[in-house]
DNA sequence: AGCACGCCGACT
DNA sequence: GTCGGCGTGCTC
């Protein structure tokens, strides 16, 4: 008899042990039972004959989980401080069943058509350089151009690829540009598939059809034989960071991936994080392809449709030329601002914004829950004009088509796009001009083609700005540049921010890589990528019992000395899906320090969430 | 994490 | 009487 030491798939609890007269390798999907239940498990090691009394394997499935993305689960296992299980479990096995012995290779005859620029070549020679590489490239500079080549040489070496990209439900443009030049070699993956489509999808990957493959986070895990790159796009994008556990960050991985499998990892993005432009090596695309010019004009004055906006959209729309309205993310929490001189709270410890609770009375520093009054002057100008007021996407368009009665408007954001077709729609309306203005947060700006517009709004930016993040300021700068860049792609332009931190934008909008080099100074002290942050959350919908497990766990934190408690409080958000929620922050120099500190201090209701990007 | 077990309150 | 609320403890 032999003896197994099996992770179960989906579970947060340690291995169990189960035996088997067959002889089974590292890897092997096998199921059991376990409390009176089938569950699907995965072999990890073969162990001596324990003193308990074992149960039976009842069935050898044909997945099994390759020793790679066996090692990757490992790291992520024990990187983001949780159970293999709960990382298998993202993970698509490979089969048994199916072999790619009869994939139709590359026809090494075949002419692409990519032809590069000067300046596109030398970006792609030096990303082909470098094991791990950012290429910085504004928008419209041909990134995809030197993405799709890259790809081409890829194949050309019968290997195959990895292409992330945010949100790809969302921007079927580019989808449909790779669909139409690698035709079947190409399939996209992401976890909106229908099962139908996942398993037409996956059938492609085992049999080896598949070359290039992209996706969202989930499509690192795939059963991809014979890796040669990974590119992940918009690599400062949010949306890499899981939210649920494991709290993986896909851009992290996918370079983890590259260490693991010897292959390259390129970055691109035309703002790029700071963690990456600090840790890697870059390769700098400048300038779009557009000969049209935009121009900037700069508004003091908190969130709201002015009169300046008012009578810009007006002509813009007398023109029968386009716009677009952005909003800044609609974030949870309020900040208060002064109206006349745009002087915002910030922590005095933190250097964040301080959000506004309304309830309580008080300013809040959300890092580490330092509190003061709400103050009835400005101490900057001294003015009792201070607001807190947000605009929504509904009420923005409702009061823009009081003014503009003819214009035909559209609410373009999570709530009115729930699904790709609703976007597509939504899309052509405008491109065929059969909608004038375009309202929105985020979305707006994530890698569409408008053709036409000529006026750009960009509502409330201190709001952004002054966010209790600290990332605002490169969140903020950055939305700036991809909703700028959706504008003047015809006709030159007219961006309309509206701030008080005018020289803030003034000075970086047009030199994203000076930003850089500054907030590397605002960032050296506190925070990533110099320091480490670490957020432990607690929720049960006992307060009580949260909160104990909390002071729990900070208790026993307190032994490391090499690990800073930066705050242990209540959430911003304190109750979500009826359970109470508290939370630890941690700041380290080395990520070691924490995983050691948190691994040995963990309590039972705490969910681990390694370099936070959300706080709240 | 599930899920069974078990112990109290409020209903046909 | 019992249905069902959720606290506690266990899973090879």
């Amino acid at each position: 008899m032999y003896y197994y030491k099996l992770s179960i798939i989906g579970s947060p609890l340690e291995p169990f042990t189960y035996h088997s007269s067959k002889i089974l390798q590292r890897g092997a999907e096998v199921s059991v039972e376990f409390n009176k239940r089938i569950k699907r498990t995965v072999v990890l090691e073969t162990c001596i004959k324990p003193e308990f009394d074992t149960s039976e394997i009842i069935e050898v499935h044909e997945e099994y989980y390759s020793e790679k993305q066996f090692a990757l689960a490992q790291f992520i296992s024990s990187y983001y401080i949780c159970s293999l299980g709960d990382v298998l479990a993202l993970m698509t096995p490979f089969s048994t069943s199916v072999s790619d012995e009869n994939s139709v290779d590359w026809e090494c005859g075949k002419q692409f058509s990519i032809e590069l620029s000067r300046k596109q070549n030398q970006a792609l020679n030096f990303l082909k350089q470098h094991k791990v590489s950012l290429l910085f490239g504004d928008t419209g500079s041909g990134k995809t151009e030197v993405y799709m080549k890259y790809f081409e040489e890829i194949l050309a070496m019968g290997k195959r690829a990895l292409f992330l990209m945010p949100e790809i439900s969302l921007t079927p443009q580019m989808s449909e540009r790779l669909k139409v030049h690698f035709g079947d070699l190409f399939v996209i993956w992401h976890s909106k598939l229908t099962p139908l489509q996942k398993k037409k999808a996956l059938q492609k990957i085992y049999s080896g059809e598949a070359k290039i493959i992209a996706g969202a986070r989930s499509c690192l895990f795939l059963p991809v034989k014979n890796l040669g790159l990974i590119v992940v796009d918009e690599e400062h994008d949010e949306s890499y960071k899981s939210s649920s556990r494991p709290r993986y960050n896909a851009r992290d991985i996918a370079i983890y991936m590259g260490k693991l499998y010897d292959i390259p990892v390129a970055l691109g993005s035309a703002t790029p994080s700071l963690s990456s432009y600090v840790k890697f090596p870059h390769a700098r695309l400048k300038g779009g392809h557009f000969v049209s010019q935009k121009e900037f004009v700069y508004e003091k004055a908190p969130e709201s449709l002015t009169p300046l906006i008012e009578n810009s959209l007006r002509e813009t729309l007398e023109k029968e030329e386009q716009s677009i309205v952005f909003l800044p993310t609609r974030a949870n929490f309020k900040y208060l601002v002064c109206g006349d001189c745009g002087h915002a709270f910030k922590c005095a410890f933190c250097s964040v914004g301080m959000s506004l609770h309304q309830h309580s009375r008080a300013l809040k520093c959300h890092y580490c829950n330092f509190t003061q009054a709400i103050p009835q002057v400005c101490p900057q100008c001294q003015s009792s004009h201070l607001v807190s007021s947000r605009l929504g996407t509904a009420e923005a368009v409702k009061n823009i088509q009081e003014f503009l009665p003819h214009a035909r408007i559209e609410q373009f954001d999570r709530d009115t796009i729930t699904t790709a077709n609703k976007l597509k729609k939504a899309l052509k309306r405008f491109n065929d001009k059969e909608s004038d203005i375009l309202v929105g947060t985020q979305m707006l700006s994530k890698g569409h083609d408008y053709h036409d517009v000529t006026l750009a709004v960009v509502l409330g930016m201190d709001n952004m700005l002054n966010m209790g993040d600290y990332r605002a300021r490169e969140k903020a700068l950055s939305s700036l540049i991809q909703v700028a860049g959706r504008s003047g792609r015809a006709k030159d332009a007219h961006v309309i921010v509206q701030t008080f931190n005018e020289d803030f934008f003034k000075s970086y909008i047009e030199n994203y890589e000076l930003f850089l080099e500054d907030e590397k100074v605002f960032r050296e002290e506190l925070y990533p990528p110099f320091k480490k942050l670490c957020r432990i959350l607690f929720a049960h919908k006992n307060g009580a019992k949260a909160q104990e497990a909390m002071r729990e766990m900070e208790a026993n934190l307190r032994a490391f000395s090499n690990v800073e408690i930066v705050g242990a409080k209540k959430c911003a958000i304190e109750k979500v899906a009826n359970k109470y929620r508290f939370e630890i922050l941690l700041r380290a120099d080395k990520s070691t320090d924490i995983i050691k500190a948190v691994k040995t201090s963990k309590v039972a209701l705490a969910e681990v969430d390694m370099d936070p990007i959300e706080f709240g």
